[in-house]
DNA sequence: ACCTGAACACCGTTCAAGT
DNA sequence: ACCTGAACACCGTTCAAGT
């Protein structure tokens, strides 16, 4: 066995990578001490409780949201950027978006994914309280769009387009008497990649939220 | 000891009063047993598992979302109300939310949810890709919502504010060197409730989705 | 100072046995 | 036909004991 010497970093690291192989319902103490080489019970000398260690990892995948977002006048990249990158980390651990809101101590990372949303706001000529209700609609896009996709997350492209088929063909074969819209509007369901999707939805959001004067 | 007679209705009944009084995370299959006056594993015999009774729940959390929604003309209101509803059948069940995507058998209730949202963005004047774009971005909204908002949901009004109210003077004290924009807006986050911001946000969302020519 | 491993108090679920 | 209850294979976590 090797004998790993075990600090904060290298369980967080150790943990992101099972999530990210097997699923965050997969992760469990006696699996992550197995993966890191030690007794299950090891890591509780760094880390209080597996919630502890789940907000760890949260703020290693949240820190990389908005290092090096492209800067200059133009808001709107910069938000959409900043958007798919936390969707992305969200997806990393869907059971972060819900875990957020709990814990007391609100993270670094946080922090710096508010600020940034507020001053982007800002620059696009939105007050202030606009600008508050503006980073809380597109945070609930962004939690929402990464909890549906979430499950599908751990899939293969190949094995994901065929489920986007399935539910297509089920909306198709839907009687048409009593879906008639569903039915017609099969084929378009689920059309493209879910990033995708998302782009669109925070577009129309972000149209609604700072309208061109 | 009351001779419960078991049924799926009733077994449904109980699961939903016991998610609503102690939260989502506290239902088991040993505790429903003991509400039920029967012992834990008969329910085994209504139900395959866990996740199909969890099923039968959302079905009759979401079976209430489409009936006598305001008719007419006006497309506006009956997306709202129905959304508010879909909101608020997801905060009773917030791991419904991904779990919806799951299971092979789509629901009758979501068919009825995807139909009424079709027809009404139809009838706004959109095309039918335009109208599966905005169906897709309306339930991303209003599922990131009530996911954001699951964690207070088994608060009470008085614990609620009082977390709104710590979580504005966190954000008041944070450094303004560093997160001016934040401290600025510190008054205005979390304003309202959680139900207003996300009345908010899907306005902002449909102006943007079915632009007034 | 850090890790070990037995142990505790839970889970969801199965299945032979009861009535 | 339906319910019971012991049992199985798991959890997260604690804590005395090791080194």
């Amino acid at each position: 066995m090797s004998r790993a010497t075990l600090s904060r970093d290298a369980i967080v690291d150790t943990t992101i990578r099972l999530i990210r192989e097997h699923g965050a319902d997969a992760l469990t103490m006696r699996g992550l001490g197995q993966a890191l080489g030690t007794d299950p019970t090891a890591v509780y000398r760094h880390f209080r409780d597996k919630a502890e260690l789940l907000r760890a990892v949260s703020e290693r995948l949240l820190g990389t949201v908005t290092i090096g977002l492209p800067d200059g006048h133009e808001w709107r990249p910069a938000v959409v950027e900043l958007c798919r990158r936390l969707r992305r980390a969200l997806l990393e651990q869907p059971r972060l978006a819900t875990a957020l809101q709990f814990g007391p101590p609100l993270q670094p990372s946080e922090f710096a994914i508010t600020e940034e949303l507020l001053r982007r706001f800002c620059a696009a000529g939105l007050d202030i309280g606009a600008a508050a209700l503006a980073y809380h609609s597109v945070i609930e896009l962004t939690v929402g769009s990464a909890a549906i996709d979430a499950a599908m997350h751990s899939m293969s492209d190949r094995e994901r387009s065929q489920q986007y088929t399935r539910w297509r063909s089920v909306y198709a074969a839907l009687d048409p008497a009593e879906y008639p819209e569903t039915v017609a509007a099969s084929a378009a369901m689920y059309r493209g990649t879910a990033e995708d999707r998302f782009v669109h939805a925070l577009g129309r959001l972000l149209d609604g939220l700072v309208p061109t004067r």
